[in-house]
DNA sequence: GACCCCAGTTGAATCGTCTAAATCGCCATG
DNA sequence: CATGGCGATTTAGACGATTCAACTGGGGTC
């Protein structure tokens, strides 16, 4: 009936259980006779190995989890791709969860991962400091922080978020900017307020520049679009002459607010935007970005684990930090006189 | 060492492991003292359970497999999420995969699951006629196509394409236009002709319009943005009055071409888009899309595939075809005097 | 007092795969 | 011919949870 087991293709093959298992894990020690008749006998019978029986006996699975705060996000998925993509390499297969930035849909992941007895688990946590989290490392699976840093207790790869917002934040002064909003939220997420902290930096050190604060709740297009139409209904005069955006959904918005209230993008408004995704080339203005290395992001998280699963006992946990890139194209491509 | 079995939680409980096992599956014939013991012991362990020897022991998995074609298209995450409700309801796990129209990823992907003896699959095959697929359910595992209807040897849900075409066309030709673009690719794809089909027969039945086709490899937002620039070259004479594209993507850009090139919509061109993606709302002039149940969609799949699972021998597969609606917005929302 | 009943509990068998140790032939060597 | 060695194969447990038949002990019934 259901699918047959080794058993049945051994039975086949007239040989015994333990040879089918050579065959299939070490099969340079079976005679090739042999190996033949159970390749032919795996064939006729349509037999697939149980991943659940394996991993039972093994004691520890070959699948990692990878809870993401938005899978529609490309810059997650790219983040996936660079983490599946060196999975694949180490045979190992990657689960990916959507939390939706809802902490109980992330907890629920992490104990139906936890209950998978996964290798590992990569996630953009809610809250980086949540203690299930440690909690999981200390029942004895290792789990990576993406996107985040960690302090001592765990590992983490993240791109440095402060830099990110002083690349913005320089590139806008340069360009004669004196007044400048920063848009994002909620503040309280270590990466905006990173980003935040970054261009404040600047403008500080810079000094006789103006940079006003402007908080959301959720960081899409709706939002970024209230913003827009709402900075557009300022007089020019008390209007920042430019925008730095704590994503790029959010400065997608923006755009098209700008747009809808007829100012043009970058002469009366310059806008950069978080991320770099697809879209922002392709925008009706194509939007300047800082742009983080997604890929390398989630296959450096990938690395950690497969370190800290492998070294086990005598790991130290580490935290990766790497670079932000600017990229600047015509959204805020503009030099305004002084 | 590692995590705690049910064997040592009923040592230090001083109870047997069945006790145990009761407690987990059947509390309620457990004494209420006997239950309280186990309770601490579980407790004070941190015992989790072991989905791996569950599944084994039990001969069939909790997880199901879902493969869709592109995560990034909040179309196919919006579909997920009805899935994983439904799911969640049945104390299931859905474990999302991203084929990314790649049938080789695809086919990885497959095989993954079925090492994984997942309970079945529901997936938005590249080629619904794929023999992988028909293999699979013979050998055990259950499969329902989502988004594509399949003939009689599977089950399958999708949605009316040429009727989203046809009421997008009704629409247009309504509001008064007589000259209708068509864009969308590959035209070999099983719902871009039928979307054409549908348009193309209200056409003709209607007389007196004249609809061209536009083709594209991609339907992303590039796309739509260069077929856009090139139609607001023409010369508004011989120019369509109105576009009707086979997704949110590609109108999006064309939407974009038109701001770019000066042409307002929709008094100089009307469009409607597909699939009624958020963007599609939040766009700089609101796009009118026909919308489909992507939910319910996801939702009635995992329906259709927990039916087949338990009713087994005697299952009928069933084809599942739900209708579009059509979203009127801003960019068609125009009367054209004839 | 013998009997049965019942709630509660136990212990062994089972699922499919893997591995370490044991066994089997077979050949070469002395 | 006995011994040893070696390659190929088999055997016999695990791994952790579940299930089910068997058991226990206390109470009620006749």
């Amino acid at each position: 009936m259901g699918t047959p087991s080794i058993k049945e293709v051994a039975q086949r093959a007239g040989v015994s259980v333990g040879t089918v298992s050579n065959f299939l894990n070490r099969p340079g020690i079976v005679a090739p006779e042999t190996r033949k008749r159970v390749q032919d006998s795996i064939q006729a019978l349509g037999f697939v190995r149980n991943e659940a029986a394996r991993h039972l006996r093994a004691g520890k699975s070959r699948t990692v989890g990878l809870i993401v705060l938005d899978v529609t996000n490309p810059f997650f998925t790219d983040l996936a791709e660079g983490a599946e993509a060196l999975a694949y390499e180490h045979d190992t297969v990657v689960m990916l969860c959507n939390s939706k930035t809802d902490p109980v849909r992330e907890g629920h992941h992490l104990d139906q991962l936890e209950q998978q007895r996964v290798m590992g688990i990569l996630i953009t946590p809610f809250d980086s400091t949540d203690p299930r989290l440690t909690a999981l490392v200390d029942r004895g699976t290792p789990v990576v922080l993406v996107d985040r840093t960690a302090d001592r207790g765990l590992c983490s790869v993240s791109v440095d978020d402060q830099l990110g917002g002083r690349l913005a934040g320089n590139h806008l002064i340069e360009s004669g900017h004196r007044r400048i909003a920063f848009i994002g939220g909620p503040f309280t997420m270590q990466q905006v307020a990173d980003r935040k902290a970054g261009i404040t930096a600047i403008v500080e050190e810079t000094g006789d520049v103006d940079l006003e604060h402007y908080e959301v709740d959720v960081m899409g297009v709706v939002e970024g679009r209230a913003i827009g139409e709402q900075l557009a209904a300022l007089p020019a005069r008390s209007r920042p002459t430019a925008a730095f955006l704590a994503n790029d959904l959010l400065a997608l918005g923006f755009l098209q607010g700008m747009a809808v209230a007829g100012l043009r993008v970058p002469r009366d408004m310059a806008i950069v935007g978080y991320d770099d995704i697809d879209f922002a080339r392709a925008a009706a203005v194509p939007l300047s970005s800082v742009r983080q290395p997604a890929e390398l992001l989630g296959r450096s998280a990938m690395e950690l684990l497969q370190e800290e699963v492998e070294s086990a006992e005598r790991h130290r946990h580490r935290q990766v930090i790497f670079q932000p890139d600017l990229i600047v194209r015509e959204s805020s491509d503009f030099k305004r006189r002084r």
